[in-house]
DNA sequence: CGTGTTGGTCAACGCTTGTTGGCAAGCGTA
DNA sequence: TACGCTTGCCAACAAGCGTTGACCAACACG
C-alpha cells in the first residue's frame, strides 16, 4: 500500500497526486485512465446530486469500474471530493487588466469559467450542504480569488471585504442562473448578464465607500 | 384516515392546513403541539443539514415522537418538506415604499428576514440539492418578489428580469454570509452591508439599461 | 521462467434510511 | 359504561449507503 489515499487527504496534494493529462515527474501508471474516469464521474455526479446524493456507486458505475477501486485511490468518499473539486480559477488571466476594465472582465470571466467548468457547480453544491465543502469555497476565494482583488483594489487593508462584496454578486448570479434556474435569469443573455454586473462589481471593486 | 397527508400535497395547502397558532375555522386538535414541534424541528434540521441529511428519525427526535408520527401527519418526507418550506416573505411592508428609496429597503427587509427566520437558509440549502426545493424557490420568487418589484419597476415587462437581478444580489449575499460563513462576508455590519448593496439593488430596480 | 507488483472484481459487513402495520392507551360522546 | 376515533409507541421491513478483505488476471522484471 503506498503512501497516497491518505485518510484525510489535503485536496491540492491529492490532485497534483496523479494527473495524467499532465507530464508530471513519475512516469504514468496503467491506471492513470480509471483515475481520470473516476475524477470526471465524480465532478459530473457531484455537480448536479451535491454530496450526499451522488454515491460512490454511481460514480464507480459512470466510471464502469468498480466501487472499491473508488476506495482504493481516493481513500474515501471525503478525499475522493477533496480531489474532485480541485480547481483553477485562471485568475492570472486578469492580473494586467487595467483597474477600470475589471468589474466587466471578472465578470466575464467567471461566467465562461462557470459554463465551462462544472467543478464550480459541484462546489456550491456541495459547500451548502457540507462542511467540508464550505471550507474548500472558502479556501478557493481567499487564495485565488484574494490576490486578485488586492492586486486592483486602491486600499489594500479593504480588499477583503471587496472581495466578498463582489463574491455575492458574482455567486449570486451563478447561483439564480445555473443552480436553482431561475428563468428570467436564465434568459438573460451573457453580455447582458455583464453589461447589469460590471458596473456592480466595479463600483465594490474601487469606488469610495458609500 | 383523513384527507391530510396527501401523497404529493402542494406545500401552501398543507401549510395552511393546520396552522395552531393562527385561529382557523376547524376546531383545535390534540395533536397540534406535536404538529407544531414536528415543523419547527424540520425547520430547524432542513436549515442546518439540507435535505438528505435532514433525516425523519432525527426531526422526531429533536420534536420528541416517533418518528412514525411525522409521516402520519405530513405524508412523506417530501411533504414534510412542503409543509416546512412554507414561508411569508412579508413584501407587502415594501409596497408603500417610494421609488428612490426600495434599494435600501429592500436589502434591509431581507437581511432581517434572514436573520429572524430560518426557513430562508432551509430553502437556499434545500434548494440547491433538490429540486422541490428549487421549485419551492422559483414559486417564493415568482409569487411573493415579482409583484413587489413589479409594482415600483417603470417598465413593467421588465419585471422580471430586474426582479432576478435583485435576487442574485440579495440570495448571492445571504449565501455568503449565512451559508458559506465567507469570513469577510460575516464580519460586515448589517448597515454596512445595506449601504453597499442599496446602490445596486437600487440601479436594477429602476435604472436605464447599461 | 518464476516471482512480486499492480489493476480489477466479487461478495459481504454493519449501519442508516424512509416507510409500514399492529397494538395499546386516552379521550369524547352517547 | 361502552364504543369509536385519536394519539402515540414499537418492531420490523426492504433498500441503499460507505467500506472492507479475499481473490484472480495481467503485467514487469530478475
Amino acid at each position: 500500500m503506498a503512501d497516497r489515499a491518505a485518510s484525510v487527504p489535503s485536496p491540492d496534494a491529492v490532485a497534483a497526486d496523479r494527473a495524467p493529462t499532465v507530464a508530471s515527474g513519475a512516469r504514468p501508471r496503467r491506471s492513470d485512465a480509471t483515475r481520470a474516469a473516476i475524477l470526471a464521474a465524480a465532478r459530473e455526479r457531484f455537480a448536479a446530486d451535491g454530496y450526499e446524493r451522488a454515491t460512490i456507486r454511481a460514480i464507480a458505475r459512470d466510471a464502469g469500474i468498480d466501487p472499491s477501486m473508488v476506495m482504493r485511490y481516493y481513500g474515501n468518499k471525503e478525499g475522493l471530493f477533496a480531489a474532485a473539486s480541485a480547481i483553477d480559477l485562471r485568475a492570472e488571466q486578469l492580473e494586467a487588466v487595467p483597474r477600470e476594465e475589471m468589474g466587466a472582465r471578472l465578470v466575464r470571466h467567471f461566467l465562461e469559467r462557470w459554463e465551462h467548468d462544472e467543478t464550480l457547480t459541484g462546489m456550491l453544491r456541495v459547500g451548502v450542504t457540507n462542511e467540508a465543502g464550505a471550507e474548500r469555497m472558502r479556501e478557493v476565494f481567499r487564495d485565488q480569488m484574494g490576490p486578485v482583488i488586492a492586486g486592483v483594489c486602491p486600499a489594500p487593508e479593504e480588499a477583503p471585504k471587496r472581495a466578498a462584496l463582489i463574491a455575492s454578486q458574482i455567486l449570486g448570479m451563478a447561483l439564480c442562473r445555473y443552480v436553482l434556474h431561475l428563468p428570467p435569469a436564465v434568459d438573460l443573455e451573457r453580455d447582458e448578464v455583464v453589461a447589469w454586473l460590471a458596473p456592480t462589481v466595479q463600483r465594490y471593486l474601487a469606488d469610495a465607500h458609500p
